[in-house]
DNA sequence: AATCTCACG
DNA sequence: ACGTACGTGAGATTA
């Protein structure tokens, strides 16, 4: 039997639009739309092989009005702008994808559906429906079902199907309808019947007729009747409403055959909406004659022709003229194959990997790598002095869009050239990696955010190389001693647990403990989550009182994750001599942080007193072996967020009290609460700290009521109080969110660019969100900008001072360095010196510094 | 692979 | 009526 699939274009459009976060192309084009019925059509041409094949859409009859057509469209439908915008390009990609497009002036996609599903059942065709509305379930019979695209999965509804379901026969459905009405179609129903009411009366007497026929049977109760009495034109009415025509003037099903995809015209589509996984997952690029490659011929450098020399590890750097060099390479047991290029030859070179020793010493100022960091690593193996390599593609790319989550060459080639490419050997690489950065310079400089680059980026790659070479040492015997420790504890409670629950059970599992607590121990129903109960320490905390199994669930709780994460974690990643290497990524957060990975050591416990004593293992090298004693000197800037927030915003009541050096809590609830500094109470400062952090995230009432337990209402008090206490930090939010909506991003002091895509979501939830990271970002970014650029200026320092002292580790508002006790207190003030220093601003960045053997004492 | 929970600034 | 503060990473369980 031949198969027909046919789809509502809209339907499955808006399922798209509102299930998948926003997505822009460098243009600012919003393409998730298009990208998320794109994969649903791919999965359902994979499952099906149609022989018929066609999206319809939805076409109003035109209008007159003082709104333009597309105006009155986009706004009597709610169709939001950012939806509309995509409408055209989803057309030509359903197009491109073999479909025949159709829309018919004055009709509706669902009579586009019904009128083929009855060609097809006259023609003897199965008939598929793929559409996430369920209005057209009317159309199933016996050769016609609908696939439903609800979020996750796609369900498949036949006459079986829906008759479980609804219990009437799917022909009935549009008599359901009637009743019920639809307010998103527009169809009245009759007044205060809803879908059970209908579902039952349809279920009894199958259609209107039948209802109205039957007004006095038992089963109908006199408000029920009434209802029905009053509405009944309406029924009628909606009854002719609801149903789906099957007259629409749409070409015979012959012309709608499946032609199957038209390969350079999706590349040149996806090329254009950067659909990059798409275009590897259909494997566009194969086909080498594509229009899109045509379009530019100015832009091919001369790859194709360029001949790949094989050449010696010292030929190389007479070989490579030009001022930038483009490498890849490869290391296998220690034999290094690398690749160069510099635009005008590809020299490919294989030798024991300390034979480049004089490539990289000669060269490496004018290397362009995609991973500098690892290549000074690779030059510290072999040991060369690397200098400041050229560039590093990768970083310019993030700062470019820090919110990007990856920076593949291809994924770069599509958005930075509009090219697609897959270059997948390490010489065809490199004319693209060339390409690609001559791109960024270019972007940089008019993005303002070369310097944030060259000057900052850059060259932390190398600082943090040293910090991940030198690493943290750590007491292994101290921390195993404390996992024992633990270990004993935790059986202890478990025991406990078990007794007082009356079973045994996985404590780990919330499924397993929140069935314990809520079903079998019957504490009030504190729902939440999609997945079943909320067992968090947030809820928990809120039962201990009423159960003595609450407080050591709890206790468990705390003490697996120090066992787990903390005790057994860093005792797997130490290595030999107990020191453990994080890794420092760069190019990770949204907001320019660093962040820290196998392991983490930027969320080593501290709140908890027992946690904090974790930061007693972790100590100076070889404090407590070495003839020469160490010590750690640890420095963390005070308050430098809100200090951002009172320069940026310019606020003079918040500058002054920075700059006389007050507390800053203090004078905040002195401000908010309006009481005289000496009678702020620990509880008033406890609230106002609450609310000055909560101003940096963006704040809003609940969440700060929820923080420090006070109703909505007063924490809503408190907000506006300190918005007209401050009122230019409450400009400046205000601003930053215009600015943003405006712009379509947001940037740091030093020029750091993070673009917000959700200011312009229809969704409301997600344009708060948007709102919320466009107050936040310039601030968190701002800090990130100058703790690095305190790094790098701390470690030329110490460099310079010849000190036997290295930075190990940087937790966002805090630098830690590893330093000879004899040197520390010189250290200590160089470090104190470059971080109070690395900016001028119209108040003071003031450091606290610490020396001591572990961290625990430093901090 | 996704979810939940929890550690940090 | 609903969900609810910014930025991260890791481990355990479950699907």
């Amino acid at each position: 039997m031949k198969k027909l699939l046919i789809i509502d274009g809209n339907s499955i459009l808006n399922r798209a639009y509102f299930g998948i976060r926003p997505l822009t192309n460098k243009d600012g084009l919003h393409t998730h739309a298009v990208y998320g019925m794109t994969n649903i059509l791919l999965r359902h041409l994979e499952a099906s092989h149609p022989d018929y094949a066609a999206v319809a859409f939805d076409l109003p009859a035109p209008t007159f009005r003082h709104k333009t057509y597309e105006g009155y469209k986009s706004n009597r439908h709610g169709m939001p702008e950012e939806l509309a915008e995509q409408l055209p390009y989803a057309k030509e990609c359903c197009a491109h994808l073999g479909f025949t497009v159709l829309a018919r002036e004055g009709w509706e996609a669902d009579d586009i559906l019904g009128t083929y599903a009855r060609m097809a059942k006259e023609e003897g065709i199965e008939c598929s429906i793929l559409t996430g509305d369920r209005d057209s379930l009317q159309l199933i019979d016996d050769t016609t079902h609908v696939l439903l695209a609800t979020t996750g999965e796609t369900v498949t509804m036949d006459r079986a199907a829906f008759t479980a379901k609804y219990g009437i026969p799917p022909e009935d459905f549009v008599d359901v309808k009637a009743l019920m009405g639809d307010s998103s179609d527009c169809i009245p129903g009759v007044a205060g019947i809803g879908e059970k009411t209908a579902l039952k009366l349809i279920a009894a007497h199958h259609t209107l007729e039948g209802v109205y026929d039957n007004l006095n049977s038992p089963d109908i109760t006199k408000s029920v009747r009434s209802k029905l009495e009053a509405g009944k034109d309406s029924a009628y009415l909606s009854r002719d409403l609801a149903r789906i025509r099957t007259d629409a003037p749409v070409p015979p099903l012959s012309e709608i055959t499946y032609t199957g995809f038209d390969q350079s015209s999706l590349l040149n589509l996806f090329t254009k909406l950067e659909f990059s996984a798409l275009i590897k997952r259909l494997d566009l690029t194969a086909d080498t004659s594509s229009p899109a490659a045509e379009e530019s011929p100015a832009d091919q450098s001369a790859a194709p022709e360029i001949s790949i020399l094989e050449v010696t590890p010292d030929a190389l750097t007479d070989s490579l003229k030009g001022s930038r060099i483009a490498i890849q390479y490869e290391i296998e047991d220690s034999i290094l194959t690398l690749t160069a290029s510099d635009g005008s030859s590809i020299c490919i070179a294989t030798a024991e990997k300390s034979a480049f020793a004089p490539f990289f010493t000669a060269c490496g100022n004018r290397i362009l790598t995609d991973d500098s960091k690892a290549l000074y690593a690779l030059c510290d193996e072999i040991g060369v002095p690397l200098p400041l390599v050229g560039d590093d593609l990768t970083l310019a790319a993030y700062v470019r869009d820090p919110a990007d989550n990856s920076y593949a060459l291809d994924k770069l080639s599509l958005s930075l050239l509009g090219k697609a490419a897959a270059p997948d050997s390490d010489a065809e690489k490199l004319p693209l990696m060339l390409n690609l950065m001559d791109a960024l310079d270019a972007e940089l400089k008019e993005q303002n955010a070369y310097d944030l680059y060259r000057n900052i980026e850059l060259p932390l790659a190398r600082v943090l190389r040293d910090m991940e070479r030198e690493g943290f040492h750590v007491d292994l015997d101290g921390i195993k001693a404390f996992g024992e420790q633990l270990a004993v504890m935790i059986a202890q409670l478990e025991e406990e647990i078990y007794d007082l629950a009356g079973c045994t059970f996985n404590i780990n599992s919330p499924k397993q403990l929140g069935e314990i607590l809520f079903v079998k121990l019957a504490f009030p129903g504190f729902k939440k989550t999609k997945t079943g109960y909320s067992t968090s320490a947030e809820i928990l905390e809120k039962l201990a009182p009423y159960h003595p199994i609450i407080r050591k669930i709890l206790d468990y709780r705390q003490y697996s994750k120090l066992k787990s994460t903390y005790t057994d974690g860093l005792i797997k990643v130490a290595d030999e001599k107990g020191v453990i290497h994080s890794s420092f990524n760069q190019t990770i957060t949204a907001t320019g942080r660093l962040s820290s990975t196998e392991p983490n050591l930027q969320n080593i416990p501290v709140r908890t007193e027992l946690g904090r004593e974790m930061r007693r293992f972790f100590i100076a090298g070889n404090a407590t072996t070495s003839a020469e004693s160490r010590v750690l000197v640890d420095a963390d800037y005070s308050q430098i967020e809100l200090r951002l927030l009172a320069h940026i915003s310019g606020d003079p009541t918040m500058i002054e009290a920075f700059k006389r050096g007050d507390d800053i809590h203090t004078i905040t609830a002195s401000q908010v609460f309006d009481v005289p500094i000496e009678e702020v109470t620990s509880e008033l400062r406890k609230r106002a700290k609450a609310v000055n952090f909560g101003i940096v995230y963006g704040i809003g009432d609940f969440s700060l009521a929820q923080d420090i337990k006070v109703t909505k209402a007063e924490a809503a008090r408190y907000i506006e109080s300190y918005l007209a206490k401050y009122p230019k930090v409450a400009a400046y939010l205000h601003d930053v969110v215009a600015d943003a909506k405006r712009d379509g991003y947001v940037t740091t002091l030093f020029g750091r660019r993070r673009y917000i895509p959700e200011l312009s979501s229809g969704k409301k939830q997600l344009a708060a969100f948007g709102e919320r990271v466009a107050m936040n970002s310039p601030i968190q970014g701002t800090a990130a900008d100058i703790i690095k650029l305190a790094m790098i200026n701390v470690a030329r320092a110490l460099r310079e001072a010849n000190l036997d002292a290295k930075l190990i580790l940087q937790v966002h508002d805090e630098l830690i360095l590893d330093s000879a006790a004899s040197c520390a207190a010189e250290a200590a003030s160089i470090l104190r010196r470059e971080m109070e220093n690395v900016i001028a601003l119209s108040l003071p960045l003031t450091v606290d510094v610490q020396i001591a053997s572990t961290w625990y004492d430093a901090h």
